[in-house]
DNA sequence: ATTCTATGATTGATCGGCGG
DNA sequence: ACCGCCGATCAATCATAGAA
């Protein structure tokens, strides 16, 4: 079951070993939204729901409007656009994440190597 | 039909590869670092600076490169092969030039 | 010009750690 | 023990650049 680890660094570069590592082998847990097991529709447990543009539309007005949920407003929105509270709570964290990502480095070119016709 | 799919006006639309020698930097690393190819914060703005791109740029090669590697670790092949030969030079270098300081230093 | 592949970016969701 | 948030990452997908 214990693979080794790593070997910290290799003094023979000729070491053409396809060796696989931890990081390699690592799976994630297929996402638990809409299992098959609920309801008996044909759609099979494990998939990225695909966010209707109303349901963006919505969540980004209210991103707006507030940049974190209290429980009562998840509730509501996520009763409204058809969702789980979980999948609510997720969209703002990664949405908070999103914001701050371009407000770090938003607007600026490292260089502009490229030419302009 | 067609509706539903407006991912409208995505950054995504106007996308530039990066130069071959930024491309080249990010693979040195990638394959020198193979055992756990996930670089602090402080390399990433260190190879940002080096490929002239953003940190981000650089997190989402690394995203992209372990995915696609571990994908298909046969297609890379050739190319980890290529790359570990490559630092395996530079280091070779490296000892030379430590060895001939040493020598006209110390006798 | 057309088809297929390589690649950068986006994003819903997971993992591990932290604090309340 | 439970829950939300953060930061990083995953994994699938999108859309385009480039090769065939």
């Amino acid at each position: 079951l214990s693979e080794d680890k790593e070997s910290s660094c290799s003094s023979e570069p000729s070491n053409l070993t396809p060796r696989t590592f931890d990081w390699m082998k690592v799976k994630r847990n297929p996402p638990k939204t809409a299992k098959v097991s609920e309801l008996g529709l044909g759609a099979p447990g494990g998939l990225r729901t695909n966010f209707t543009t109303r349901q963006l539309t919505e969540l980004e007005k209210e991103f707006h409007f507030n940049k974190y949920l209290s429980r009562a407003r998840r509730v509501e929105i996520a009763a409204t656009l058809e969702l789980n509270e979980t999948q609510v709570k997720i969209w703002f964290q990664n949405r908070r994440m999103k914001q701050k990502k371009r407000e770090r480095e938003g607007g600026r070119v490292p260089t502009a190597p490229s030419g302009c016709p | 039909v067609m509706i539903l799919r407006s991912r409208f006006l995505d950054a995504r639309r106007k996308r530039r590869n990066f130069s071959k020698q930024a491309t080249e930097i990010l693979n040195e690393y990638f394959y020198s670092h193979l055992s756990n190819p996930y670089p602090s914060e402080e390399a990433k703005e260190e190879l940002a600076k080096k490929c002239s791109i953003t940190v981000s740029q650089v997190s989402n090669w690394f995203g992209n490169k372990r995915i696609r590697y571990k994908k298909n670790i046969g297609k890379f092949q050739e190319e980890a092969n290529l790359y570990a030969a490559k630092t395996a030079v530079t280091a070779a270098h490296a000892v030379a030039a430590a060895v001939q300081n040493n020598q006209t230093n110390s006798p």
